[in-house]
DNA sequence: CCATAACGAGAACGGATAGAGAACTACCTA
DNA sequence: TAGGTAGTTCTCTATCCGTTCTCGTTATGG
């Protein structure tokens, strides 16, 4: 991979293309980048765009296919489905599926990090608004904020979703259900697995 | 899958099809198009309305069958999009997106009927797990077993989402929600928009 | 001091896109 | 039959857009 660095004006281009592709009807031409960037000069742009394109980080420009537009992300942002890795129920382990199948997950449900898929069993986090067979989108991650909802290993046996409150020493697991108690660990006894980001119910 | 990507005017006459197709009592002509977009010929219009032919998106313009509508397989392809239509809160009429958005819908949080996305203000649902700026999938329906949660339009003014129950001579709308009573309508006065078929939330 | 690179302005060319308008056909209706 | 509506095809023209080129400016380093 030839890490060939960009100048700065090259950067900026990328970065412009990055920030505001979602923002697009269209990919944008030279001339609206110019206008976007303060150039006067299609010229000069075009060398930039084709820096980029030798970057590999940008589609050539094929004559017919019009506007510039990024080379990878396209694939990424086509790809709405997660895997369904199986049940997550308080006090046992995720009771996965053997074959995982996909579920489609709208964008904004998800991150642009890893994310996967379970399916809630029990009412532990209720009052969260997170009920029984709902699905949530899991990020994969092991280190939360307090007050995320996380999906946590505990012993490496059991996992739960719970939200998270870490303090010195000790680490809570609060159920959002009136009926349970709120569970303290010692911090080497819990694991985090990921964090939640999305959820959906099919009623 | 000819990638044939459209050119701007395209596009544009592309989504406005898409963005009117249910409000239209009839499929738009040309000049109907002509005059929407803001263009002075039909000629032009027919080379665009054309394209979206070859495309595959525009159902052929077969003589008997007057007026551009939109092919068929479309709407599969779109089916996991459905237009974002505006903001639901208790007492006040559904607040509309003047140009709707559409949402990414996974097609097990919607049904094959006609529908539609809402974005939930307010905690009267909150018992019921459905929380402030909740996605709720409608399913467009005018009528409702009880039990089931739907869209109510009460007096021709206020909309709003709550658990239904009617019985002869009354309807009761009942808010998940220990705070609230519920309310009870003549028939006549409660009009059924929509009923909940799916739910979904952004952390 | 010169060489080099990054940058920008601008001109010029060719192909693609877009719009206007005219002419034609097909069909329905009065 | 005449007239209106709607789709089709055509030509002509203007504009847009990518491409390539030259030229001038600025900064950096040996």
């Amino acid at each position: 991979m030839a890490e060939s660095l960009l100048t700065r004006r090259q950067q900026a281009v990328y970065d412009y293309l990055r920030q505001h592709q979602h923002t697009f009807t269209h990919p944008p031409t030279l001339d609206e980048l110019c206008h976007a960037l303060g150039l006067n000069s299609r010229g000069s742009m075009h060398k930039h765009v084709q820096a980029l394109v030798e970057a590999g980080l940008v589609a050539p420009l094929d004559g017919k296919q019009r506007g510039v537009r990024l080379q990878e992300p396209v694939r990424e942002q086509m790809e709405h489905q997660l895997p369904l890795l199986g049940y997550i129920a308080a006090g046992r382990p995720i009771e996965a599926i053997e074959n995982p199948e996909d579920v489609h997950v709208p964008p904004n449900l998800r991150t642009d990090k890893p994310c996967y898929v379970l399916q809630v069993k029990g009412d532990s986090m209720i009052e969260a608004g997170i009920l029984n067979d709902d699905w949530v989108v899991i990020e994969k991650r092991d280190y939360a904020r307090n007050g995320e909802i996380v999906v946590a290993l505990i012993d490496g046996e059991e996992a739960t979703l719970k939200r998270i409150n870490q303090r010195p020493g000790e680490v809570m697991l609060l159920p959002a259900n009136s009926a349970m108690e709120p569970m303290v660990y010692s911090p080497e006894r819990v694991q985090i697995q990921g964090v939640l980001v999305g959820q959906m119910r099919s009623y």
